[in-house]
DNA sequence: GTCTATATCAAGATAGAC
DNA sequence: GTCTATCTTGATATAGAC
């Protein structure tokens, strides 16, 4: 994230570290205020209950999706590959967030206009704006990142080739 | 689950209840002692700890599994469609347990030998023994179903026509 | 195999002073 | 905007008697 400047900034900061680094029962409320050197109940002047907090860090998440996978189809000659790339590279480098912000219903209410869609226009590109398409390689990236992330795959599987072998079927139509 | 018999079976089909009814917070070791009309202490002479009776539920659910798409291929014409169907069907008819069977790491140890496979089997039958296919068509279904669980989907998306355009584009290879 | 009593722990959130 | 003090809640698990 980028320099945090406001209080309210230093307060998601603090918060994605600790999902970061302790995961998603490290990020309470005590912890959060005491990595910016203050107590809990002084969180409640910047965010009205936890749930506004999380949600402030799932949009952060989308800005940094969406940057990156701007980034991954730019002048590539192969944009749902790019992007596949970076949608892993992503979510393997982001764990914890990757599942917070694909676990539960999104509070749309909560974010900012258009975020959404910039993260998800990048692949609705690639994929030459067929929606049902889209979902389709969005749901198998999602399925092949969440398996790979809860560990279910057994050992033996050639994660790679899944990869592989899924794209390429999509990449046919 | 078929009519719980002992002591042991009626504690993991009060849990299954319990998981159905009022979600994964809804099993508490206290809640499910109480709906066979015990107290929580006495479950721990069944099971050494909640984890262990967590996996019996989970060793359910595969069980459940195995049974349901072995029938779904059964002289089906389409096996790789019926089983998207069926797996579909079985995962929003189960939630929670679907959840918990996927969203963290198995504990093969303490599974009977061969449940899982037994589960996985018709499917890599129906994808002609591929292994790679077999995990790219789990994850796209693992996909659609989880972010269909989790109420990710935008309202207007039409979810029968993701599984269609994927399911369509695996069975092209 | 069941019970009661209890250890142990930690969470989100509010009241009200400064 | 920060603090201290506190409310309210509820979980897993063990000890030891019966």
């Amino acid at each position: 994230m980028a320099e945090p400047r406001t209080r309210r900034e230093q307060i998601v900061s603090a918060a994605l570290d600790l999902l970061a680094d302790a995961g998603p029962d490290g990020v309470t409320m005590r912890a959060v205020a005491a990595r910016i050197g203050i107590k809990a109940p002084s969180l409640y002047k910047h965010f009205p209950d936890k749930d506004e907090l999380e949600t402030a860090l799932i949009a952060e998440g989308f800005r940094q999706m969406a940057a990156v996978f701007t980034t991954a189809v730019e002048g590539s000659p192969d944009p749902l590959g790019s992007l596949a790339t970076a949608y892993r590279r992503w979510a393997t480098e982001h764990p914890h967030l990757y599942r917070l912000m694909t676990h539960k219903p999104l509070r749309r209410d909560l974010l900012p206009e258009g975020l959404e869609a910039s993260a998800a226009l990048p692949l609705v590109r690639a994929v030459g704006g067929n929606p049902d398409l889209a979902r389709a390689a969005w749901a198998l990236a999602h399925g092949l990142t969440s398996l790979e992330l809860a560990n279910r795959f057994p050992p033996d599987a050639d994660i790679d080739a899944a990869w592989r072998t899924g794209i390429a079927a999509l990449q046919a139509r």
